[in-house]
DNA sequence: CTGTTAGCGCTTTCAA
DNA sequence: TTGAAAGCGCTAACAG
């Protein structure tokens, strides 16, 4: 008895595809162009039945590494994220991850800056979605030392191709909402401007008041990093300005919970004293108090593209950077309102 | 010509080790000990720097696939999520992660059932961190394929050792705090019965009351899965009852989200009227209106000792189950206060 | 229709 | 102190 009686698996030497080939009687070649169902090959039908079962019975499953050193693909893409407690990102990883999947590939995901991710990717994937941010002011391709990559939401100078939504499109689309209900002081809870994202819908912003005829006071904006805390503050700053701003809106979903939660502490109410929008539609939104108007940014659709994107660079044909085409939404629900009728901005 | 003109890069085959030992002038075994701190390895500081210098010069990035077919390991352990939505996730792999790569691990997350992502992370990782739901009854080791594994934040029959944190005794700190604040119809909006989790909370909810010489009414509980939608719908329900409960204990942070929404659907105030604890402390919770009371769990210390534990069954010690030592906390924030004076029961 | 052969890039034992 | 050689498990070109 060379096996301990308790534990069969841990000594149990896996199942190698020339096990296989021995138990079907065949040679390695022919075990492995018929498992992988190679087209050009010709094989009796009984012949690819004896692999076939003898595959199934002894639970063989091709080593990953070999092949892998063999073809030099992985079937695996990464995706690197800044922030795992961010919703937005589980809708963007759910959509690529559907893409990538229905192209035979994996997806990965890991937390992190770009150089540590990059590390430790490198070598486990054919191709990285980046969505982190990172403090490099050009993303060129050495940066990625040569594993195909793609930008996800976010666009920057440099040789690699992004896939974004239309964040100024949203951004405008909350500001027309809040100037149709009659707002004119309307102040922005900024994300945090090394951040593309938020810059573009910081322009967003300007640009949709602008055109609403409302000088956008330099002071309405405030910066924040793209959580609760942050934008609590950020917000609670804003609605010290006097004249008091009517509406807030907020550049992501974290900072949209920070500025209610602020809004509340200053004693005013959602949305009858002051208005807020949000930015990125998740579960939470409708749960909040009030439900939170909110834009809807076709998220998992950029997932998506950006994972088509990101094969397509694989295939060796470069990928262009592209905004997806889906619009933005503008989703109604409680936190947005006409102004108060006696808005003199003195405050309470 | 036979690279093209326009793309440099990707034609670019990589820096291979024998590529640094002939720049270095050594044999590539050498070079490879080198590299790897080899210890037993006595080798002249030039030849060393030589190495060193070459390989730093030449960019050399070791191919991992290479690596990982001779030595038979990844260095990447895996965790599987049913759900990326979910912040508590996002804290539990924090400290996975932070364990896993002190010890040269990559962690890498995949989103999905045991099934399919077993089959996708196969000989692509050392081990895996199993947050998943499942309905499979028992997790035998073979439902792994070999591939070590442990389970987070779920105990569940079979032979996989796992690690949980105090789930009763969290529930227990809750109801203890309800129980002290006066209240006595405390009814719970549980997690889904098939989760582990969800049953031992109901667990410390039900032991908890019992000890404070309250009888738990069957239909004080209603059952939800782990997410807003359905903790409000099941909120609601419970908000039916007469007497009324002037207490709700939710299962999880996205369950209270919902609980606090069906709290003020039914316009009662929290926490004048109904008094609602959560479970689970995400940066969330603060910020809700009102600042939720809730159980803050371990949970990055849950990450990093199940990481612990995967790593020495990856180094062939079998791990023990264990349960995580820091005790729960309590949060006291708004959502907590004694019932009111008149809780007849009656409703409004 | 099936088998032979070579080799992906690395580590490691053994020999010099 | 260094090198030679073998082989991890797989795929693919070629031969029969």
């Amino acid at each position: 008895m060379i096996e301990p009686h308790d534990g069969g698996s841990p000594g149990q030497r896996p199942t190698r595809l020339r096990d296989v080939a021995a138990a079907a009687g065949v040679d390695a070649s022919v075990a492995s162009r018929v498992l992988n169902g190679d087209a050009q090959l010709s094989v009796r039908n009984e012949t690819r039945d004896r692999v076939l079962e003898a595959a199934a019975r002894l639970n063989y499953r091709p080593n990953r590494a070999a092949r892998a050193l063999k073809t030099a693909r992985t079937m695996a893409v990464g995706m690197v994220v800044p922030d795992l407690a961010n919703p937005a990102f589980a809708m963007i990883a759910l959509g690529a991850e559907k893409r990538a999947s229905a192209a035979g590939y994996t997806l990965m995901l890991a937390r992190g800056s770009i150089p540590a991710s990059l590390a430790d990717l490198q070598g486990r994937v054919d191709g990285l979605l980046v969505a982190a941010a990172t403090s490099e002011t050009s993303y060129r391709r050495p940066l990625f030392g040569g594993v195909p990559a793609v930008l996800v939401n976010r666009k920057e100078p440099g040789e690699i191709a992004s896939v974004i939504v239309d964040d100024e499109a949203g951004a405008a689309l909350a500001i027309r909402h809040l100037l149709e209900l009659g707002h004119r002081r309307i102040a922005h809870v900024a994300g945090p401007q090394d951040a593309d994202t938020a810059r573009r819908r910081l322009r967003g912003y300007r640009a949709a008041l602008r055109l609403g005829g409302v000088e956008a006071a330099p002071e309405s904006v405030a910066e924040a990093s793209y959580d609760e805390a942050a934008g609590h503050l950020a917000a609670a700053a804003l609605l010290r300005l006097r004249p008091r701003p009517t509406a807030l809106f907020a550049a992501n979903i974290r900072i949209a919970i920070g500025t209610l939660s602020a809004v509340r502490r200053a004693r005013l109410r959602v949305p009858e004293d002051v208005s807020v929008i949000g930015f990125d539609d998740t579960p939470l939104a409708s749960y909040l108090d009030p439900p939170l108007t909110t834009v809807r940014m076709p998220l998992e659709e950029l997932g998506s593209v950006a994972a088509e994107s990101l094969l397509r660079e694989i295939g060796g044909r470069r990928a262009e950077s592209v905004m997806v085409d889906i619009p933005p939404e503008l989703v109604v629900r409680g936190s947005a309102a006409p102004p108060p009728l006696d808005a003199t901005g003195r405050g309470s």
